[in-house]
RNA sequence: GUGGUUGUAGCUCAAUCGGUUAGAGCGCCGGACUGUGGCUCCGGAGGUUGCGGGUUCGAUUCCCGUCAGCCACCCCA
């Protein structure tokens, strides 16, 4: 049997890795345009950094084990407790807002599927310390300019965007009972996909719901842009005033020019319990993948995990998924593989020349490669063929006695003799000019 | 974790009703071409048909189990 990688988890041939740094490259550079300073933690971690606060679906999970010093430790399977956590122990000299982001690999033990593995890397950006609608308006922004810097637009991928506060609101205002709305977001959440069956048992005991019924919850999950929830704000002054939050970070992400990203939609309520207040998820407009990227604002999370009370905000856009997308859109990294100069060889006499050139060439910033073993001047140039690179130097004994070498463009076929001590200013203006 | 479905060379796929030595293209290596790459032609390596068991004179083919991939649940990135 020949040995295989774990399932779920990932080996990265040039390839894969070449997208992968593309992908780290891409959202780098996007957030660091919206000055978010890069952190890490340790992969792995105290099991009860996620038993005591994380959502019983996440420790169910865990990849988790005793240590040889007979801890309980955990792989990190997200990334905000140790946000908290890091973020707690230094609160007090933190400047707020305080914006962060980070790209840790995660590890979650569950049944793998396109798009979802045991391992993955996930970009998180947060934003902690700033309570007002311009950050949540910030933080999606730095979601869609991700996107954007992919080349993706509002044609590839949408923001469907909700409020925790405005949903809770609606459905109070429409007669859900309090000790109901639990369920009620459980319907709102699984709507989309439910089965006639699932639909049925919901109907089948209204006194769950009453006085609304689930015909008010299917109205409410069906609203869709700003102009419907705002004819069902319309329904109480209070509504209105619950909404503005809201309505602001809408605004503001229109007057950057990104409202054709946006979709107001009620049914994204996200299942991890301590979001409180805007919660979004970015999907492709086709929908055929899971969810790219999922986040909001949860202003208790750290007070209840790191016991310091700050307003909080962030996003996981996972790896995985943004490579089918990227796939998908054809909006993969050109090849940026190759070398710029093979330097080939004639006879053995030659090879001492040849590697004193690939020396001063490499010194020079120059990507360079020779044959490692005396080799037909053909199969050298095959293999500088398959290395795609620019240009081909011959070092043979007729130029050398002559103080020359042979530099031939491999695109078009043309050759030269240059002269031996002029060579390295000639390369590094072909391949720079 | 539950249900369904699919596993043949590095990749994409063939192989008649269960039949004798499991093939092709691409890729890889070599040769034609010992001072010039791409193209072409020729050759080679590479398979326990995922693994284990069963039925059969004979299994890539049928059956059972198992592992892995995919799909739907669950949940999420």
């Amino acid at each position: 049997m020949k040995p295989k990688a774990l399932p779920g988890f990932r080996d990265f041939y040039p390839t894969d890795l070449a997208l992968r740094s593309h992908i780290f490259n891409t959202w780098r550079t996007v957030a660091h345009g919206y000055g978010f300073e890069e952190y890490d933690g340790p992969p792995l971690e105290p099991l009860d950094l996620y038993t005591t606060k994380s959502g019983e679906e996440i420790v169910g999970q865990l990849y988790s084990f005793r240590d040889k010093g007979d801890r309980d430790v955990a792989l990190r399977p997200e990334m905000t407790p140790t946000l908290a956590r890091m973020v707690a122990a230094r609160a007090g000299e933190l400047r707020k807002p305080i914006r962060w982001f980070s790209i840790p690999q995660l590890f979650r033990y569950e049944r793998q599927q396109r798009g979802r593995l045991r391992e993955h890397f996930q970009l998180n950006c947060d934003l902690i310390g700033e309570a007002s609608p311009l950050a949540d308006a910030e933080i999606i922004a730095l979601a869609i300019d991700v996107m954007r810097a992919f080349g993706l637009g509002p044609q590839d991928v949408r923001v469907r965007l909700s409020d925790r506060r405005v949903l809770t609101a609606i459905l109070r205002y429409r007669g859900v009972p309090l000790q109901s709305l639990p369920k009620a977001y459980e319907f709102m959440d699984k709507v989309e996909r439910m089965r006639r069956e699932q639909l049925e048992e919901f109907s089948s005991r209204p006194e769950v719901f009453a006085p609304a019924t689930v015909l008010d919850l299917e109205e409410v999950s069906r609203i869709r842009g700003w102009e419907q929830l705002e004819s069902e704000l319309g329904r109480s002054p209070e509504l209105a005033t619950t909404a503005e939050p809201l309505r602001q970070a809408y605004q503001a992400l229109g007057q950057m020019g990104l409202a054709e990203f946006l979709e107001i939609d009620l049914t994204i309520v996200r299942g991890l319990a301590y979001y409180t207040g805007i919660v979004f998820e970015l999907f492709d407009t086709g929908r055929t993948l899971r969810a790219i990227c999922g986040g909001g604002r949860y202003d208790h999370l750290l007070r209840d995990l790191g016991g310091v009370d700050l307003p909080a905000l962030g996003f996981g856009m996972g790896d995985v998924v943004l490579a089918e997308l990227l796939k998908e859109k054809e909006r993969m990294p050109a090849d940026v593989s190759g070398i710029d100069v093979f330097l080939a060889f004639i006879t053995k006499e030659d090879l001492s020349h040849v590697l004193a050139l690939a020396h001063q060439l490499r010194d020079a910033g120059l990507r360079v490669e020779y044959a490692l073993s005396p080799q037909a001047v053909g199969k050298q140039l095959k293999l500088a063929d398959a290395r795609t690179a620019r240009l081909a130097v011959v070092v043979g004994p007729d130029e050398r006695s002559r103080g020359e070498l042979i530099l031939r463009d491999l695109a078009s076929g043309a050759q030269e003799a240059i002269a031996q001590a002029s060579a390295v200013e000639i390369i590094k203006s072909r391949i720079h000019g």
